[in-house]
DNA sequence: CACGTCGTGTGACCGCGGTCACTGCGGAAA
DNA sequence: TTTCCGCAGTGACCGCGGTCACACGACGTG
């Protein structure tokens, strides 16, 4: 507890490649902070341009309807960053970031950023990988939105967990348990649908629920039932 | 008709500050080619890694539900380009790509494209840019799959056509007259609800159905719609 | 002209899943 | 222990909108 972590950059992919005086330089040029759990990062359609990265600690990118209904965009940890549309384009901000964990953040002046893009291409190779991928999972989850129906979003995002735990077989652990609402905010359902829709699965014997993990007893027939009803 | 369009890259925004003589070279580095009109350029899964530029015609992004639905992503016209994900990750395509309209493409392959990118910071700024792009849409229509009903969906479509042939005034014109299907494919919804949604808005009198043109009698009442139930 | 094609308009049906309103449980704080 | 409070589970209701099945008008072609 309490342990404060050092302001360095080493461990952000991005800079990697940087000498260490530049590196230094990068650091000086930050402003750094820390924030409580839950305490707001950034908010949607303010006007700041930094760039964010996470040197401790774990965020989410959410949006928020009106009616309060929140939408995970993404979740991003130790040496990811965030905050790079607002300062390429010098648009307000297009979501907002919260602490899903007390987090140490270096927010790095626009200005600066564009200057390293546009000095080091191995930096901005990786940003426009980064971004790329961004488009990909957008994409994907565009269909999702425009193809299944709601229990399926919830299988599919079963599985993702699952095949990023994987340890080949065919079975998988996901720890810590996900919180059914964490769940419905990134498939954009309800708590209850999910629910219901973790109970089936136990019932049929694909997924069963642990003390401290959600066991995917049966990944084979998860990724059966997804692929099923992806189109029909 | 049958007027051949010159094999230039001259209207390519990407390529806009490139030396003449460069530009020649990349030029020559192109695979050139026409497609007819719905002729597939892409296909999602395969593995080309090229990046087209459209000199003529234009283009559709598009990715399709195994029980054939087809989700528009994209359409992109003369002077711009696609492909940049495979290009920049390495990764299978990850949508298709139709002509919409007789096209001359010419495709530069990866590792030009990623040669350009590596030596010339304006146009690593300018995929940049575009993928910020890109990506700020892609969460927009996510959240708008999220939170909005089917025939908000069209209102918000409407809407934005509206505002990019904005005259400013409260009137705009949208021409050609959009097929229903393509605006449901756009927002993910079904012919029928198009019609539908269409009719009542006529019936209101906010939109009108010209020979040539559709016209948006009151784009405030129109915008009410959206931003009313954009959340309740 | 007749015919086919393509886009549009509309009614009927009905199932998915969001909403509401509870109950029940387990862990942390008091 | 008792008190909370956050999370999980579940039934009932019902409306949005997808699906199916038509009919109609416009336009181009043989």
């Amino acid at each position: 507890m309490g342990e404060t972590v050092a302001e360095s950059l080493g461990r952000v992919d991005l800079l990697a490649d940087l000498a260490p005086g530049e590196l230094a330089e990068v650091e000086r040029a930050c402003r750094w902070r820390r924030y409580a759990t839950q305490e707001q990062i950034i908010d949607r359609q303010s006007e700041s341009r930094d760039v964010c990265f996470v040197v401790d600690g774990r965020v989410r990118v959410v949006n928020y309807s009106v009616s309060g209904r929140e939408i995970t965009l993404d979740d991003v940890g130790q040496g990811g960053w965030f905050g790079e549309l607002a300062a390429l384009d010098g648009q307000p901000r297009s979501a907002s970031v919260m602490a899903l964990a007390p987090c140490l953040i270096a927010a790095l002046p626009q200005d600066r950023f564009l200057d390293l893009v546009a000095t080091r291409p191995p930096i901005a190779i990786k940003v426009m990988r980064h971004l790329a991928s961004i488009v990909r999972t957008s994409t994907d989850r565009i269909m999702d939105l425009s193809t299944l129906g709601a229990n399926n979003r919830v299988h599919a995002d079963l599985l993702r967990q699952a095949s990023a735990n994987a340890n080949g077989g065919n079975v998988a652990e996901i720890r810590p348990i996900p919180v059914h609402g964490d769940i419905a905010s990134r498939v954009s359902t309800t708590r209850e649908t999910v629910a219901r829709v973790m109970n089936d699965l136990a019932r049929q014997g694909i997924v069963e629920r642990k003390k401290n993990a959600l066991v995917i007893c049966d990944v084979g027939r998860l990724r059966l039932l997804v692929e099923d009803v992806r189109g029909e």
